[in-house]
DNA sequence: TCTGGGGTCCTAGGACCC
DNA sequence: TCTGGGGTCCTAGGACCC
C-alpha cells in the first residue's frame, strides 16, 4: 500500500517579502498598503493591503497611483532584505540541516523523519517554523508540504498569507485537479499554450497522460516536471549555497526608442560599464561578453564573444563590444534596449598579460578603474563615465535626470552630482 | 498594461575532428 | 576524392523564474 509521506519536502514561501520587511521596519506602516518598486517604475512587491487594491506586481507606478492614492511607493532596499531573508533561513535551519535557499525570499526544506524528534507531524513542524519566523522577524511566510518540491511550491501557494497546507501521497491528485496549468512551477505561457491545444485544463489532466507525452512535448523538462507533480523526488534539495554566479547582466529600456548609432552605442557603453563595476565588486571576471540590441517589436539580437582571457576591465572589453556593436546594429531600425551580460565568470586573479601586451598601459588603466570604482561608491554610478557616453547627458539630460539620478539618492550632506566637476575619462578607442 | 530587470537552463544547428 | 558515421564544442535563441 501507498504510504502517504515517504518523503516531506517544505517549501516556505515569505508572504509580499519586501513589503512585508518593510512594514516590519517600518511599524507606522502596518496596514497601509505598501509597495516597493518605486526605483523601477514598475512594483516589485505590494503589501497585501495594496494588493486589496488591486496593486499587483509588475504594474506601472503611474497606475498605482490611480488605483490606490494612499498607497506608500518606497524604492527597493536589498541590504536590508537581504539581512532578513538570512535571517529566515537560519531559522528554517534550526528545523533541518537540508535547506535549499532558492531566491531571496523562499526557500526549500528537507523534513523526511524529523516528526520523532518534535513529537508531532509535518504540519506541526512547519507551524513551529512559521511561528518562530513570526515572533522573531515580525513578517509571515506561507508553508507547503509535499513529496517533491513542484507539490510542496504548490502547497505553499494554495493558502496566503500565513498559510500550511500539507499534501501526502493519498491526496495529490485532489490538488492537482484543483491546479490550473499556468500555477505549475516551470509552466510558463508558451508551454500552457500548447497543452491547452491538446486539451488539458489542469495538472491532474498532464499526470493522466503517459510520460511519453511530456517527453515528446516539453522534453527533458517535460519528463521531470511529470514525474514531480506525481509525487517522485525528482529535483533535489539541494543545501550548497549556489556556488558563485555564473553571470551578470544590465539591461535597460530606454524611452522613446531610438535608431541613433552614437546614442544605442553609449547605451550599450554604459551597460558595459554598470555590469564591469558589479563584477569587480565581486572579485569577479568574464570569460565571455554578451551584447543584446532590442528592437521596438520585442525582437532581440544578441551575439557572444570569447574573451582572450577573463576580464572585467571596462577598457579593456570596449573594443570588443565596439566590434560587436558594429555586427548587429542595423541602421534605421528603432531599438528599445540594450543589454551586455558578462558571463562564465571565475573569480579574479592577479591578470595574466600576454607576451605583446603593454604591461605599463594595461596596469595604469587598471588603477584608473580603481578610481572609477571609488567614485562610483561614493558619488553613485555613472558620475564618470566614458567619453563615448557622454552623449547620454549632453542630447538626453532630461531623460538621463530621470533616471539615473533618481536611483542612487545623494546620501546625507553629499553634494548634488550635478555640481560636481569631475573630468571625463576619455579611452582610445578603435572602432 | 503591451511590462522591468536580473538570472538559469535547455536545445537545435553548425563547425570541427576523428 | 568520395563516403559514412559519430562525438564534442560552440553559438544563438528560447523559455522560465523571481
Amino acid at each position: 500500500m501507498l504510504r502517504s509521506w515517504p518523503r516531506a519536502i517544505a517549501h516556505v514561501d515569505a508572504d509580499a517579502f519586501f513589503a512585508s520587511v518593510e512594514q516590519a521596519v517600518h511599524p507606522e506602516l502596518k496596514g497601509r498598503p505598501v509597495i516597493t518598486g518605486a526605483e523601477r517604475g514598475i512594483v516589485s512587491a505590494a503589501s497585501y493591503e495594496a494588493k486589496a487594491r488591486g496593486v499587483a506586481r509588475g504594474v506601472p507606478l503611474h497606475h498605482v497611483k490611480k488605483l490606490c492614492p494612499d498607497c506608500v511607493i518606497l524604492p527597493s532596499d536589498y541590504e536590508t532584505y537581504s539581512l532578513y531573508s538570512k535571517r529566515m533561513f537560519e531559522i528554517m535551519r534550526r528545523f533541518s540541516p537540508i535547506v535549499e535557499e532558492y531566491s531571496i525570499d523562499e526557500g526549500f526544506c528537507e523534513l523526511t523523519g524529523l516528526r520523532r524528534l518534535f513529537h508531532c507531524d509535518y504540519r506541526g513542524i512547519a507551524a513551529r517554523m512559521q511561528e518562530a519566523i513570526l515572533t522573531e522577524l515580525d513578517i509571515t511566510a506561507s508553508v507547503g508540504i509535499s513529496l517533491s518540491k513542484s507539490l510542496a511550491k504548490l502547497c505553499s501557494k494554495f493558502r496566503k498569507p500565513h498559510g500550511i497546507t500539507a499534501v501526502g501521497g493519498r491526496h495529490i491528485h485532489l490538488l492537482l485537479a484543483r491546479t490550473p496549468l499556468e500555477k505549475v512551477w516551470g509552466f510558463g505561457s508558451n508551454t500552457v499554450a500548447l497543452l491547452a491545444k491538446h486539451g488539458l485544463k489542469n495538472a491532474l489532466d498532464f499526470v493522466d497522460r503517459p510520460e511519453s507525452f511530456a517527453s515528446n512535448l516539453m522534453g527533458k523538462i517535460g519528463r521531470e516536471l511529470w514525474g514531480e507533480l506525481r509525487g517522485e523526488y525528482v529535483y533535489k534539495v539541494s543545501a550548497e549555497d549556489a556556488d558563485r554566479q555564473l553571470s551578470i547582466s544590465k539591461t535597460k529600456t530606454f524611452t522613446p526608442p531610438s535608431a541613433d548609432r552614437n546614442y544605442v552605442w553609449a547605451r550599450a557603453l554604459r551597460n558595459l560599464e554598470s555590469a564591469c563595476i558589479k563584477a569587480r565588486r565581486h572579485g569577479l571576471a568574464a570569460r565571455r561578453l554578451v551584447l543584446h540590441l532590442r528592437t521596438q517589436q520585442f525582437e532581440g539580437a544578441g551575439l557572444e564573444a570569447k574573451l582572450v582571457r577573463a576580464s572585467s576591465s571596462t577598457n579593456e572589453l570596449v573594443p570588443v563590444l565596439a566590434e560587436m556593436f558594429e555586427k548587429i546594429f542595423k541602421p534605421g531600425t528603432l531599438y528599445r534596449a540594450t543589454g551586455v551580460v558578462l558571463a562564465e565568470l571565475a573569480d579574479e586573479r592577479p591578470a595574466q598579460f600576454t607576451l605583446f601586451e603593454d604591461v605599463g598601459h594595461a596596469l595604469a588603466s587598471e588603477r584608473a578603474f580603481e578610481a572609477v570604482d571609488e567614485i562610483a561608491e561614493r558619488f553613485g554610478k555613472h558620475t564618470i563615465f566614458l567619453a563615448d557616453g557622454a552623449v547620454l547627458s549632453e542630447q538626453h539630460a532630461g531623460e538621463r535626470g530621470l533616471t539615473a539620478e533618481r536611483k542612487s539618492r545623494p546620501l546625507k550632506g553629499e553634494t548634488k552630482r550635478q555640481h560636481l566637476k569631475l573630468p571625463l575619462l576619455r579611452f582610445n578607442l578603435r572602432h
